[in-house]
DNA sequence: TTGCAGCTTATTGTATACAAATGGCATTCG
DNA sequence: CGAATGCCATTTGTATACAATAAGCTGCAA
């Protein structure tokens, strides 16, 4: 996608998930057109392009609004997730080559480096966390697949799931990760399906538990 | 959606799936426009949206080119067609209200009627399909999951499925739904999964039967 | 006071002109 | 003859002006 167009999609997906436009609130073409410092034909574009990701929603007449979920469409995003990730891994394990085996094995190594000192790098173990999520979408060859993945996996909330994730969580995480490998190395889709089903919902688990807390701290701000 | 996109949306998704416009062709915006008597405005808006839906694709320098389809491509969508649809059965199977029950019991009814006389009426027949289907998608209450079905069921060559089932697969869809009938009752949620998958892959494998015929007929055609 | 009618303003939809980028062709040079 | 390069035609991207529609407000009447 050309500049203005992609500069402005990048613009306001970030402002959505960086919680700087609030979930709820109204969101005016002209207004983002300014922010982005394009006209409003590419911010249109835009806005198009999260309302079917679903960042966005429009009432009947036709306004936009910043998409505002409640814990239960998460669970049922993540539900989603864990339904398409762990078919991913089905088929990427009668799919995946050498070569894919041995970057699923890099960034699962560096992940563990992530975590496996004093202080943890939660970017990096997030950065190589992705790739290693992004490989097994890439061998399981379904563009479709990959398509509604993207769908579920960013969804605004979704980045801060890690973030929040403690490092106990982060360790499990990377066992998941080991044991991936060695389905896939055994071929077993069924298995890598299942490991993966737990995965993805643990990480709902862990988000919904640090979301709870959250929002008792945030009611007892507003008290206070 | 408004007038004139709403119109322009329709008139090109028309007429990809009857195949006016052929799989693998270009599109060119102005052209279009000039077809549904609009400007390249909303037919831009179409066309993202199209793509969106995978109708559409883009090569590397953004022109456009209708949507060409292998049979394994094909087989991809219905396979993620049937794991959703499985989903939503599940679902649906913990949610569905005695009205909606009811709603189900009736267009079953209806198609049984559309298929139980000498000369079959298929049209009918696919309207209370897509009906009844519907039905189950709401009642598992889930817009991702409905938006994502979206995605995978109208793809151009599955409105051509149906019309291509012999009597005999009509036959049996009809029993499908009477069995998914009693899951429902039963409110046992794997059942009416298990019953969906089969209901789904067997639409598959009547399309690609009546895919190879119908390549067959091409080729002799062509060789004719 | 409440509800509605009509007007005003805010916001989105559409058309069009122009800019940018891309592809194809022809020409030229090795 | 083949490959590279520059130019022209085609196509898409962006901005902007104007049209259409919906929301909100004001004032009047029941």
């Amino acid at each position: 996608m050309s500049r203005a167009s992609e500069r402005a999609y990048n613009n306001i997906r970030s402002m959505i998930l960086s919680g700087e436009l609030q979930p709820g609130s109204q969101i005016r073409e002209e207004a983002l057109a300014e922010l982005c410092g394009v006209s409003r034909t590419p911010v249109r574009d835009s806005l198009r392009r999260l309302e079917a990701e679903m960042f966005i929603r429009r009432n009947d007449s036709q306004r936009s609004f910043v998409a505002d979920w409640s814990l239960d469409d998460l669970e049922d995003a993540f539900q989603l997730r864990a339904m398409l990730e762990a078919h991913a891994a089905k088929r990427a394990a009668s799919r995946i080559t050498r070569e894919q085996l041995g970057q699923l094995r890099f960034h699962n190594a560096q992940l563990k480096q992530a975590i496996d000192i004093p202080n943890p790098d939660v970017p990096k173990f997030l950065d190589h966390n992705r790739q290693f999520h992004a490989i097994i979408v890439a061998a399981a060859a379904s563009e479709r697949l990959a398509s509604m993945l993207g769908q579920v996996t960013e969804q605004p909330v979704v980045l801060r799931t890690a973030r929040q994730y403690d490092l106990e969580n982060l360790r499990r995480s990377h066992h998941d990760h080991d044991e991936l490998l060695i389905a896939f190395d055994k071929r077993d889709g069924e298995w890598a399906a299942a490991v993966m089903t737990g995965h993805i919902r643990r990480a709902f688990h862990a988000y919904a538990q640090a979301h709870s807390t959250d929002t008792e701290i945030r009611k007892s701000n507003l008290a206070a």
